[in-house]
DNA sequence: GGTGGCACGTTTTTT
DNA sequence: ACGTGCCACC
């Protein structure tokens, strides 16, 4: 490979399309620059997700570890800056928090926390009760998110993302300016701020040139689902591009939905003076070819395309299949089937994935896959730490950090039978306004309809404060605390309070309370189980997951379900052909993902639920448009299950086959 | 002021 | 099927 060696280089961009050794090119890329001399502290590198660094981090390990010999002892503390923008923003706000005037004990909201800030805001200002309803708290969050990451107007944002919203400019923009007032004032961060501000802070000189000049290297993973508002903190870290590298692949951008943007790709070399070198990388090592062809056909239809098609010279003669089945239940049997047989064959569970636009997709799935004792490991959709259990005791640990924190002391003292909005309200303002909050609290009256249970609270926090029972003991505290509310909202308690020991476990693998706050909020163990716990690493389990968490990834047997129109693309949303195209791209990211073996799979009929007023309705799905006839060539072409002439009528019990009535029906709706 | 019931609108992908 | 706002009752 003709890259430069381990000297503070130009600018580089590499366009690295799927399978083709993206990660194992920047794993050299970094091992080399160490190698030659380069000092590991000394290297930033940002990833997408924590789980991609630590995968680099460790290839990079082997790496060095191979070649250096006795010297390895350089790589002791491993690349002590990689992490996503988010992380390594987290980390600088925190160290440079007195220069920036933040408490350095800022609690960070994840999506929902600021959601149900902005929502206090937004009844603060009445909008909640307007006549023509104002946009729901999740709206106007994206809104603001999608404003601050794009770095663009809000009239725009609103015209080109938020049509329907566009009325409401003048009322967003006293909502935004309240919620950033409220988020200061209560010594929170969210998600956007960690690069709002780290953003900010590189537009001082001073300071700009202390945190640029930390690193000598910076390295950008899948650079084109970055957002404006990333590439300027990039671009203030290293003027010039001395020592900048970037990787990606236009024809994988996929999180639009995030401002991410690919000119950011697309017009790198350009930003420097001479530009950036730019290497290609064009051959697949991963796929065979006939699922290359496939993919590559795919792909070829899209309206705007820069990269050019990947080759290989892995050799196969079996075709990708597209399996028709009759709706979702068979969908999920013929899934079930091929899996059990692979593994017959030899192939472990753990090298077959099942790849979906939703999460929500996989439900029937889920069912068929418990029902035969399948285990399974689900990546993406809602996570454990979005239930309100979970939450709830974050909520605790994060109120005794930081009290000025309202979302999570709102959401504490509710627990309390007797206490509301209102009681809730009148404690937390009489905290914000004092010096000594623990003192505040303690001396507070108690509200008349929780005079038993507030003490407990009381002792809770302060305890929690005084924090000298160590970690991970603290959320033994809080549970010992937290079960008796447990047991009184939640019929289901017993399954939830294991969910708490697990959560106990995962406490155990952070050094401190703030640490594991931190960092469960800004990557959060992204599988669940369908079994009780996640199963052990040793053990065999097939792979669940959505297309956006697949990224990166590979599998020997790829199932893609669904592939239907409405759910790729997913009919959600306006349909602008911006829209179209990434959807696109994640078919195409989905079946990049095979080695192998890839199966898509087309149900003839399934159910929504909602939407139409009376209720569910079954919905007759056609091939998605992204393999139109044209590129059927690529696939064989089969149903399922098969029926062999002559056996129709035993072949077990007679079931409807073509719901006549509900097709009647549906004529009219 | 808290709680529970009812009706209505919403529903993707993630740091 | 689920969250959210509104309203009536305690």
């Amino acid at each position: 490979m003709d890259l430069p060696d381990g000297a503070i280089g130009g600018p580089l961009l590499i366009i690295a399309g799927a399978g083709s050794g993206k990660t194992d090119t920047l794993a050299h890329r970094v091992a080399q620059l160490v190698i030659s001399g380069a000092d590991p502290r000394r290297i930033l590198l940002m990833t997408f997700s924590r789980r991609a660094a630590a995968e680099m981090g460790r290839r990079v390990e082997r790496i060095c570890a191979k070649a250096l010999g006795d010297r390895a002892g350089i790589m002791a503390d491993g690349l002590a800056w990689s992490g996503t923008f988010h992380g390594i923003g987290a980390r600088l706000l925190r160290e440079y928090a007195i220069e920036l005037g933040l408490d350095p004990q800022f609690t960070i909201h994840d999506r929902e926390d600021s959601a149900d800030l902005m929502n206090l805001a937004r009844h603060d200002l009445g909008f909640s009760k307007t006549e023509n309803r104002f946009p729901a708290k999740g709206t106007c969050l994206s809104i603001y998110s999608r404003t601050v990451n794009a770095e663009a107007p809000l009239a725009e944002i609103l015209r080109a993302n938020f049509p329907w919203c566009t009325a409401w400019e003048k009322e967003l923009r006293e909502l935004f300016a309240a919620y950033v007032e409220a988020k200061q004032i209560q010594n929170v961060l969210d998600y956007d701020d960690l690069l709002l501000y780290w953003a900010q802070t590189m537009g001082d000189p001073v300071l700009a040139n202390e945190i640029g000049g930390r690193w000598d290297h910076v390295l950008v993973d899948e650079y084109q689902d970055t957002n404006r508002l990333q590439s300027s903190i990039l671009m203030a870290l290293k003027l010039g591009g001395r020592g900048l590298t970037v990787v990606g692949d236009d024809a994988q951008s996929i999180y639009s939905f995030r401002a991410a943007t690919v000119r950011n790709i697309l017009d790198f070399p350009n930003e420097f003076s001479p530009k950036a070198e730019v290497i290609t990388l064009d051959r697949n090592y991963r796929s065979t070819q006939p699922i290359l062809a496939a993919a590559n056909g795919v792909i070829g239809l899209a309206q705007e395309r820069y990269t050019k098609d990947l080759w290989t010279d892995r050799v196969s003669t079996e075709k990708p299949r597209l399996v028709t089945v009759r709706d979702e239940g068979d969908q999920a049997r013929f899934i079930a089937d091929e899996v059990l047989d692979n593994r017959e064959g030899g192939m472990r569970l753990k090298d077959q994935a099942v790849l979906f636009r939703a999460s929500h997709h996989s439900g029937p799935l889920e069912v068929e896959l418990t029902r035969r004792n399948i285990p399974f490991v689900k990546f993406g959709g809602l996570k454990f730490l979005d239930s309100a259990h979970v939450k709830d005791m974050l909520a605790a640990l994060r109120f005794a950090q930081n009290m000025r924190d309202r979302v999570a002391g709102f959401r504490l003292m509710q627990l309390l039978p007797g206490v509301g909005p209102a009681s809730a309200q009148t404690a937390l303002d009489a905290i914000a306004e004092t010096a000594d909050p623990v003192e505040t609290l303690a001396t507070l009256p108690a509200p008349s309809r929780a005079a038993a249970d507030w003490p407990g609270l009381v002792s809770l926090v302060t305890e929690l404060r005084q924090s000298n029972m160590g970690w991970p003991a603290e959320l033994g505290r809080v549970r010992a605390w937290y079960e008796p509310y447990l047991e009184r909202i939640h019929e289901d308690f017993e399954m939830r309070r294991a969910d708490l020991l697990q959560l106990e476990d995962i406490a155990a693998g952070y050094p401190s309370r703030e640490r594991f706050l931190t960092e469960l909020t800004l990557d959060p163990p992204d599988a669940t189980s369908g079994q009780a716990g996640v199963p052990l690493l040793d053990e065999d389990y097939l792979i669940l997951s959505t297309i956006h968490s697949a990224k990166g990834q590979e599998w020997r047997s790829v199932f893609v379900l669904n592939a239907v129109d409405g759910c790729i693309p997913s009919d959600l949303g306006v349909g602008t052909t911006d829209d179209i195209e990434e959807e696109r791209r994640l078919l195409y990211v989905a079946m990049t993902r095979a080695r192998d073996s890839l199966n898509l799979v087309v149900p003839q009929r399934f159910f929504t639920h909602g939407q139409s007023s009376t209720g569910d309705r079954p919905v007759y799905a056609s091939r998605t448009r992204f393999i139109p006839a044209m590129l059927l060539q690529h696939f064989e072409n089969r149903t399922w299950p098969v029926v062999k002439p002559g056996q129709q009528s035993n072949a077990g019990p007679r079931q409807v086959r073509l719901d006549v009535g509900a097709r009647m029906r549906g004529m009219w709706r």
